[in-house]
DNA sequence: GCCAACGTTGGC
DNA sequence: GCCAACGTTGGC
């Protein structure tokens, strides 16, 4: 089984959000490369939950795969700001896979506490320039990160 | 297919 | 708010 990372800005949907609703489709999604990534995913997959352009950002909780993914309705929504004009429902881009909450951390692990960990140097999310939302995490990363929230 | 212009992400 | 890094668009 595969682990990965989400990028969310809490003020779009935070951690409490999926705690208060328990499970959400991860729209919204558009870029290929994360798109790639989401449509890895499969069901019982973890996935760590992180707060970027937060204060401060870093990690906050663990989620996981709940359904594997699905043709993203508001890339077909008009009043979406996810609508993409290109997409049709014979041939969708995006997709969202149906993430279900796991745990909130006791305390976020900010980004800076993540760059001085040894074995988190090559960690997708810190490297210089990254910016996809969605990102494969290794499972001794993953491991690292949960020994760190406790 | 190249690449300039533009848009977005996200740390700081 | 700045700006580096990267993705996308569209003219040619």
């Amino acid at each position: 089984m595969s682990k990965w990372l989400v990028k969310t800005e809490p003020g779009d949907y935070s951690i409490d959000d999926l705690k208060r609703d328990s499970t959400t489709l991860w729209v919204g999604v558009r870029n290929y490369q994360a798109r790639n990534y989401l449509l890895e995913m499969k069901v019982g997959d973890e996935v760590l939950f992180y707060h970027s352009n937060a204060e401060p950002s870093g990690v906050v909780g663990v989620c996981k795969v709940a359904e594997k993914p699905e043709p993203d309705k508001t890339q077909f929504d008009q009043k979406s700001i996810y609508f993409d004009e290109k997409a049709t429902k014979e041939k969708p881009r995006w997709f969202c896979p149906k993430l279900r909450f796991v745990k909130k951390f006791n305390k976020l692990i900010p980004l800076s506490e993540l760059r001085t960990e040894k074995g988190l140097q090559k960690m997708g999310v810190l490297q210089k320039g990254s910016r996809l939302s969605v990102l494969p995490v290794t499972e001794a990363e993953f491991k690292i990160v949960l020994r760190l929230a406790q």
